[in-house]
DNA sequence: CAGTGGTCTAGACCACCGG
DNA sequence: CGGTGGTCTAGACCACTGT
């Protein structure tokens, strides 16, 4: 029995409701895996929408990867995926928490600082933009430090930071988000494998020369102005990138 | 001037048609950064098609990367793209062309081998499957050897590859399209960093203890059957990884 | 206000797959 | 062959943006 039905007069479009009805039954293993769901004709009886929306809703659960398609078979429910750590572009606050983990952090230092060159060029910085905010800060999960992340901000000096609202608030994504509707829309990102110096092998708890995850990442806000650059240094003993890949 | 027109006798599907089309004109900066290309009820009529087609061609190019869109103002071309090695699932040959460089390798070792209990698992192979077929390659990027990859193949014994094949082909995911109709849809991957130990250095030609990328990678089929497993250990003075990631 | 993208409908025909 | 997903149309109305 079901008696989850599509409203006509939610706010939340109706290919959304059928995506979140839908994808809670696949979490949910109302299906196994590789089974069969109802046909897109039958959802659309089912649920009283048209097949374009039915389609629209799974194209979405298949992008997710809840569901895969095979032309003139039908449509089926994806194996159980691992949980995927980049790609949905979350914060380290919410990273943690996905994994299960209790974030915390402590700020080693916040200031302005003027900006190289070539962060003047990744940032598109106006010629006359003196300074940026750094922020660094040693990142825990359950405790341990597991992260050193180098934060410079493309700021104008009137929009300040302060050590208590980022304590405050935890994520520097979603304070920037509030303070200065600043969100965070996309990001290119390189990863490294790099040793740790003495300064990071001392702050991270791990011998020298230890290996670390090293990314850098560039983040672009909703209206396409370069926002962020963050190195960010991983324990490799204690963290590792998972992403999913589809043709 | 632009006489390019969707053709509806074309086998490729119209949204798709439009989709190189503009595809083509942003990439050859037909439009700069950030500028409006036409609202969809000009494509409409420009190319004589539905909004809804035009709608599905814009969609694919958001998602690519190419354009995003402004609710209430327009669809705009995004910034230039760095090439992203991970995402499309492109092997070894592939990634390396696009980066500019003369790919090569060098088989170590090509032969059966008994599957270990955490293999028989992420490989989903059946209890009577005694051996997986185990490739050893090095790999070069412009004749300098970049990367130590272990493939493990969940192959039939049935199911034979030889050393001159793979030579002449180079590329492994090519091969096993060819002779098994095996396509890669899918993958997981976990991304550590290590350090080189002894025979590692001295196949990649690096000091011990140089830090290398490790990379874990599961790939399914179309058919959703796991294929293969492979553990991929790169250079991380001469290679990193590229990811761009969308909210 | 006019113009943009966002949602949605009710249909149609095609291409592919399995029995 | 019937049933599946894939493509496509011509329209409608809503929500948001800038002037």
């Amino acid at each position: 029995m079901d008696n989850i039905r599509v409203d006509p007069y939610e706010s939340v479009p109706k290919y959304h409701q059928l995506y979140t009805i839908l994808r809670r039954r696949v979490e949910e293993k109302h299906w196994s895996p590789h089974e069969a769901i109802p046909s897109e004709r039958d959802l659309e009886i089912q649920y009283d929408v048209s097949r374009t929306t039915v389609r629209k809703a799974l194209d979405m659960l298949v992008s997710d990867g809840f569901l895969y398609r095979a032309h003139g078979r039908g449509t089926f429910v994806a194996r159980p995926k691992l949980r995927q750590s980049l790609q949905l572009l979350a914060s380290f606050t919410d990273d943690m928490r996905m994994r299960g983990f209790k974030p915390d952090q402590k700020i080693l230092s916040l200031g302005r600082v003027e900006p190289s060159a070539h962060m003047r060029q990744r940032l598109e910085l106006p010629a006359e933009a003196s300074s940026v905010i750094r922020v660094e800060r040693l990142r825990y999960a359950d405790g341990d430090p597991i992260a050193l992340h180098t934060a410079y901000l493309a700021l104008t000096p009137e929009q300040e930071i302060t050590r208590a609202e980022l304590t405050a608030q935890g994520s520097l994504y979603q304070l920037l988000e509030q303070k200065f509707n600043l969100i965070v829309a996309e990001a290119d990102q390189t990863i490294d494998a790099i040793v740790a110096s003495e300064r990071e092998a001392a702050l991270l708890q791990v011998p020298v020369g230890n290996p670390l995850l090293f990314v850098v990442r560039t983040t672009w806000s909703h209206r396409r102005r370069p926002m962020e650059l963050v190195e960010m240094r991983y324990r490799a003993d204690s963290y590792s990138l998972t992403i999913h890949m589809t043709r």
